[in-house]
DNA sequence: CGCTACGTTGAGAACAATCAACCCCGGTGG
DNA sequence: CCACCGGGGTTGATTGTTCTCAACGTAGCG
């Protein structure tokens, strides 16, 4: 069943930075056909400089539910997402754990202050990862300063969404949480494809529960809460329809009511 | 009461990065003297290149609890702590606040993705900092990219201290978030002066809540409860005294069963 | 076609929030 | 110098949200 895969990029030169004689053919590169490229940090880089990256990388393919690395690993790699979807979490010693984030498509993931990874990442789904060795892209960072620039950037992105969702864990109930997540799957659905009501939850409740704090239960009691409600549908579990997004924004926010009335329901809308 | 100072450093030229030929007197400069220079990003400059960053520092000065910007607001300065202590917090529309940091002497503040300020910031205590504009701090990370790799280095640091609050918050106890509180208080005191069981406090039972998710008095309840099992002593409510180092270490790990026995102490220690 | 994962629902317990009173201490004014 | 005042802190009683334990439903897979 463990079908991590490293293969080596055809046209790499092992661990040290390709002088420009051993450009690799853009064409034949692993990054040349990227579907995603002018997503992830890659769009920092010209045509040109992308072929150096092209020769550090290589690609990593995990089953649902198999890790990349674990935490306190040492930091060897970074990497990016191409397809699937990742979750990061830590643990304590008796086994509870805080997912701090999902990934999915063209995110970035690796960053370690110290020598070793602070958290473990292991694929929600079937998952395909660029992967680059650390020095060698340190290496090109000094090389293109540009990179730098984007992965400051991608740091502070990601410390602004690690505070909101400090938010979330500190301050908001069960209903508001779900909503906040439901929000957050839409919103980053909707860097790669139109914004849609329909939004794919592609992780498991213990995996949503773990990620706002919550038990599997009050996860699955509140979604069934905001159906009732007639804030959200509910074809399968991992399918959600959100029908009123204005009401789960506010939900979100904490500016509804939360309290439930008799029949447990929001004001009806109306259906499609 | 308000007494926000901006005080124009003496030796700068306004909003433009000095020439070569505008070099201020790096003993008339506000860096030369400064104690926490070894400190904060600082640190990364030679002596030299201290002088521009001089060149475009001014100071601020705070009183306790006054705002030094609001969650929202046009994100135009970074700062440095050189004084007192802040607190970083974000608000829901109803009031609900969440503390997502407390910053000390030499911390580092302002960091912002967008155009705007993603949180507020208030002085926990009477604080100074320094302060840049962040377009003349821009100018400057360009010319010494050392300045760029500390900067990211800062955001690396502070996302790992977000992830592990989101472990805080998200899965551990209110005794639990206590012990792991008063450690952060301790760890980050040790930075600048020998590590000590005596931990300062200087925020209020109201900030600790917010930073840690509860409400007032459940904070001051744990700290009682930390008291009777001989864990602290508390001599003021913004002195606390570690008694009992591994244990207090074993109980933010989650490692000690959290069950207070008949009497609600651990086992007693030999006291001081 | 049953097994197993995951999800949902239910009942009761537990932890923390809320509402409320009181204490303690420092500052201020008589 | 001392009584009053006010804010922060502590403690108490009660409520309530979420957790835990448990049973059951459901869908995919061998």
């Amino acid at each position: 069943m463990d079908k991590t895969q490293i293969i080596p990029p055809s046209t790499g030169k092992g661990s040290r930075l390709p002088d420009a004689a051993a450009r690799p053919n853009p064409l034949l590169s692993p990054c040349g056909p990227c579907k995603i490229r002018h997503l992830a940090i890659c769009s920092a880089l010209s045509h040109d400089e992308l072929q150096y990256l092209a020769a550090i990388v290589s690609t990593v393919t995990l089953d649902a539910d198999q890790p990349l690395f674990d935490e306190g690993q040492p930091a060897q790699h970074v990497y990016i997402v191409t397809s699937g979807a990742m979750r990061l979490y830590k643990l304590l010693p008796d086994g509870r754990r805080q997912v701090t984030g999902f990934l999915f498509v063209s995110d970035f993931l690796g960053l370690a202050n110290g020598e070793n990874y602070a958290y473990g990442a292991e694929a929600v789904a079937d998952a395909e990862l660029c992967r680059f060795r650390r020095g060698e892209l340190d290496a090109l960072v000094d090389r293109f300063p540009r990179m730098e620039k984007q992965l400051f950037g991608l740091a502070s992105n990601e410390l602004a969404v690690a505070q909101e969702q400090m938010l979330v864990l500190g301050r908001k109930s069960a209903r508001e949480r779900i909503a906040s997540f439901l929000l957050m799957l839409q919103e980053r659905a909707s860097r790669r494809q139109p914004k849609s009501d329909l939004v794919a939850v592609p992780m498991n409740r213990a995996d949503v529960g773990d990620y706002l704090g919550l038990s599997t239960e009050t996860v699955s009691r509140t979604f069934t809460e905001l159906k009732l409600a007639n804030v959200i549908a509910l074809d399968k579990p991992t399918k959600v329809r959100i029908l009123n997004q204005q009401l789960i924004q506010d939900i979100a926010a904490g500016i509804r009511a939360p309290a439930p009335g008799a029949s447990g329901q929001y004001a009806p809308i109306t259906r499609h």
